[in-house]
RNA sequence: GCCGAAGUGGCGGAACAGGCAGACGCGCACGACUCAAAAUCGUGAGGGGAAACCCGUGUGGGUUCGAUUCCCACCUUCGGCACCA
């Protein structure tokens, strides 16, 4: 046994013992709370980065010192292992992506194994398993069965590198690219299974106040949904038919002065005139030939054309012209708007561009009810004017007073309107849980039964340089016979995104491929109810913002539709979440091969060990906020944990010099190192409570320099040195767990320090026995006061004026007025 | 344009129910050990000034005995959304 700290040695020897005492398995306890811990599960890229290491050794300390305050700790690991890489790498080199993604993963287990985390490696479940994707298919059958599930053709978001169509939440920025390649999108038309999340848009809304999660995550995901709360209203055309309007304004009816259709609006051609027909025909291909891109551009000129046609107003029965333009999207509300250019910026521009009629019916905040020059949309200051019964209504009360009275004469109703959209997810990729769907001639769309599920991805799949789905030209994949009645049939090629997948995992790491080989039914439970029934729901959640409006947007929807399911009994699948920050390299840039910044975790841990390397990534900075390596100060870490390992192991040798007898500490020594190591506790415990792990390392690296500083004087001879030992290393096992059990053992115990209870931290021990108390004059600190804690104003004061300094500075003058803080300062004011 | 987060020593950061700005660490300087270096140990430092003191938490105001912390207006950086009616 060395007696040098050599990580090297002992941190693989302590990964060997945990493993061999099955020190992380976790186990249902009714005895004990339990706490679910869960990170977001790794894409099995085969290579664990900086980035991963920032992501799972803090939630690992969280876990660890979650199970040391006494709960039954349940912290699992599996892997996301469909997905374009794999594919990718089977055009590249011939290989089947099955055989990609497993050696990789093999190679990820070792890599994950290296960090010393507490992961529950019996829970694990990997997704592209034919037995994980079974239950994966299972929900897409129910989300089916349930009406959540279903095909339509429209125009979609396809990625031309990755060649497949995306969800609206993987198209990113303004200049609307693919979420994992870059690649700007385009549209196309075609037939896609998509979940009805907008049946939950409410729902998804109002529950974030019911989940610890960070503001900023709430705050996307509301954006995101984009609820818009307004009214529908019927206006009439001419001609008679109904032509409905959505707009959150409806207090500013009166002031529409046109409308405005979508180009794609089914009502177009009706309405159109003779006159107009070539104009509006010519637009209408023009803005279909144009992208959404550009379409959405904001500072794009207005363009639009007037179809001929005109509207009724239903309030004030005034003849208004009707206009298509593209910058009225069909794919929102209802695909036509009236247009109030006194109150709207859009409207305005057009109205301006097109000499449109702009007409006041909301007075400026001054009641300044002239001509503007530009929209006036505030909601919060003015009053309706020139809109008949309504004239003199404040706007705060307009939006509500004007819809009641639409409902009453039976003209429009209050509407709720959404940005959010279904998702959409077919992926036209090979790598990924087949969509249970088979199209039969006679039947139509049939639903593969239950009790055939899994549809096994082929093994044989020939992959094309053309980046094709290899599932279209499997024949043996591809042809089946119909379900229903025997015939000849054709399955769905398409395959499932990858984020339904990872929408449902926390569930299935509670008993991992649960019914294994066996047939599944309709009232099945994709997990072991008792187990789950203990588990569920999880408790504190980590991972990386990126996934805002996505994977957590999705969990989330999973979550109720599974609870509509009856297969759980809560609204919201992850009580807390926190999101780490991201990990940079030394240049203050983001990680790339490309900029050659790329610290490999690898190589740091066989120079320092995964201990400093875990320690160091906690104590860059908070750890939402994420920051760059500094190749250097790691060094402060490791040389830290030299410390402790000189400070407890010399205090396992005989200290006493020969022919010297022991000597007793004073009491004053004594109470000074009880009370930095109950200060000390207080502070970790508190901040470890939080992820602060930064300054609670800072606490650990105080109490420790302390314990070195002392280490020679006559308080080791006493038993407060050897709990301050002890509790030190109690205090560094989460965030240091291999030197922490090896110091552990050496000080004489033999069950791991990770069975351990959290140190109590004792207040009345942690108080100072003395006290600095600062003298300011007109709040500039003149001098300070050394004094017991909890003395008197009166005495603070009176004790501050018979300072010579103070007398000095107040050059005869009487102080105006003393403003005492007890324990803190005494502010003498003067003239 | 709208929404959100953040600006503190040479660097990462600490301290905000308003009360000694700069904990802890890196780097730096000096010293000890060494023939020397590395490692280790010790000491020191926000800037200016010989000192007394003065100035300092993005900028400018304000509230207060007292502001990194609260309020107002800007500037910069990062993130999200964006013709969503």
């Amino acid at each position: 046994m060395s007696n040098k700290y050599n990580p090297a040695e002992i941190e693989p020897k302590w990964q060997q013992i945990w493993a061999e005492q099955q020190l992380y398995k976790a186990v249902e306890d009714p005895e004990r709370p339990k706490w679910y811990a869960l990170t977001m599960l790794p894409y099995p890229s085969g290579d664990l980065h900086t980035g991963h290491w920032y992501a799972y050794t803090p939630s690992d300390a969280g876990a660890r010192f979650r199970r040391m305050n006494g709960y039954n700790v349940l912290f699992p690991i599996g892997f996301d292992a469909f997905g374009l890489p794999a594919e990718n790498a089977a055009i590249k080199h011939g290989a089947h992506p099955a055989q990609w993604t497993f050696a990789n993963i093999e190679q990820m287990r070792a890599q994950l194994g290296r960090m010393g985390a507490m992961w529950a490696w019996e829970h694990e479940a990997v997704s592209c398993d034919p037995e994980y994707y079974k239950w994966s298919q299972w929900f897409f059958r129910k989300f089916y069965d349930a009406g959540i599930a279903y095909r339509e053709y429209a125009p979609v978001d396809f990625c031309p590198t990755c060649n497949t169509t995306l969800a609206r939440e993987q198209v990113w920025g303004d200049d609307r690219h693919c979420e994992r390649c870059g690649t700007p999108v385009i549209k196309k038309n075609l037939e896609q299974w998509k979940f009805r999340i907008t049946r939950y848009a409410d729902e998804l809304v109002e529950m974030l106040d019911q989940i610890e999660w960070p503001e900023r995550v709430k705050v996307m995901q509301t954006n995101w949904i984009g609820r818009s709360i307004g009214a529908e209203v019927a206006f009439h055309t001419e001609q008679g038919e109904p032509l409905v309007i959505f707009t959150t304004r409806p207090d500013t009816l009166w002031g529409a002065t046109f409308m405005v259709l979508a180009p794609e609006h089914p009502l177009v051609n009706a309405i159109t005139s003779t006159e107009q027909r070539a104009a509006v025909e010519a637009y209408k291909e023009q803005a279909a030939r144009m992208d959404e891109i550009q379409r959405g551009a904001v500072d794009k000129e207005k363009t639009g054309v007037f179809t001929g046609g005109y509207a009724i107003n239903p309030v004030n029965n005034e003849r208004i012209p009707i206009w298509i333009a593209d910058y009225v999207m069909m794919g929102y509300g209802t695909g036509a708007i009236m247009a109030v250019p006194a109150h709207d910026a859009r409207d305005f521009a057009f109205a301006q561009k097109f000499g449109l009629e702009i007409r006041r019916v909301i007075t400026g905040p001054d009641g300044a009810a002239g001509p503007l020059t530009e929209a006036y949309d505030a909601k919060d200051a003015g009053e309706m004017v020139n809109s008949g019964p309504f004239d003199g209504t404040p706007v705060e009360d307009a939006v509500s007073k004007v819809t009641a009275w639409l409902e009453a004469n039976e003209l429009g109703r209050g509407a709720v309107n959404y940005r959010l959209r279904d998702w959409l997810i077919s992926r036209q990729r090979m790598w990924g849980a087949p969509i249970p769907m088979i199209y039969c001639a006679n039947c139509g769309v049939v639903p593969v039964p239950y009790e055939d599920l899994p549809v096994l991805l082929p093994d044989d799949a020939e992959f094309r340089p053309t980046g094709e789905s290899p599932l279209k030209y499997h024949e043996g994949f591809r042809w089946v016979k119909c379900p229903q009645c025997g015939g000849d049939a054709e399955r769905e090629t398409d395959t499932l995104d990858t984020f339904m997948c990872s929408s449902w995992y926390q569930y299935a790491y509670l008993s991992p491929y649960w019914k294994a080989g066996q047939p599944l039914k309709a009232d099945d439970m994709p997990w072991e109810k008792t187990v789950g029934d203990y588990w569920l729901p999880v408790d504190q959640y980590t991972g990386g913002i990126e996934h805002a409006t996505m994977h957590l947007l999705y969990t989330r929807f999973f979550t109720k539709v599974m609870r509509d399911l009856g297969l759980v009994d809560f609204d919201e699948p992850m009580l807390r979440l926190f999101n780490q920050g991201m990990i940079l390299g030394p240049d203050g840039e983001k990680m790339s091969k490309s900029r050659g910044n790329v610290i490999n975790p690898d190589e740091v841990v066989d120079r320092y060990g995964a201990d400093t390397v875990r320690g160091y990534l906690m104590f860059i900075g908070p750890w939402d906020q994420g920051g760059p390596w500094d190749p250097q100060a790691i060094e402060g870490v490791y040389r830290f944990l030299q410390r402790v390992w000189v400070v407890v192991v010399e205090a396992m040798q005989v200290v006493q010099p020969q022919g010297k007898p022991a000597r007793t500490p004073s009491p004053d020594q004594l109470r000074a190192l009880e009370r930095k190591l109950h200060q000390t506790i207080l502070k970790v415990t508190d901040d470890m409570q939080d992820f602060r792990f930064n300054t609670a390392i800072a606490a650990l690296m105080e109490l420790n320099n302390y314990l070195y500083k002392v280490r020679e004087t006559d308080v080791v001879n006493s038993a407060i040195w050897h709990s301050a030992l002890r509790d030190l290393l109690l205090m560094m096992a989460p965030i240091f767990p291999h030197i922490a059990d090896e110091l552990w053992h050496r000080q004489g115990n033999t069950s791991s320090i990770h069975l351990q209870r959290w140190p109590a931290g004792d207040p009345e021990k942690a108080r100072e026995a003395e006290i600095t108390v600062v003298v300011q004059i007109n709040g500039k600190v003149r001098d300070r006061l050394v004094v017991a804690p909890g003395a008197a104003k009166a005495d603070l004061e009176g004790a501050a004026l018979q300072l010579s300094s103070v007398t000095k500075w107040l050059e005869g003058r009487a102080p105006r007025r003393v403003i005492v803080v007890p324990d803190k300062l005494v502010n003498i004011v003067a003239d």
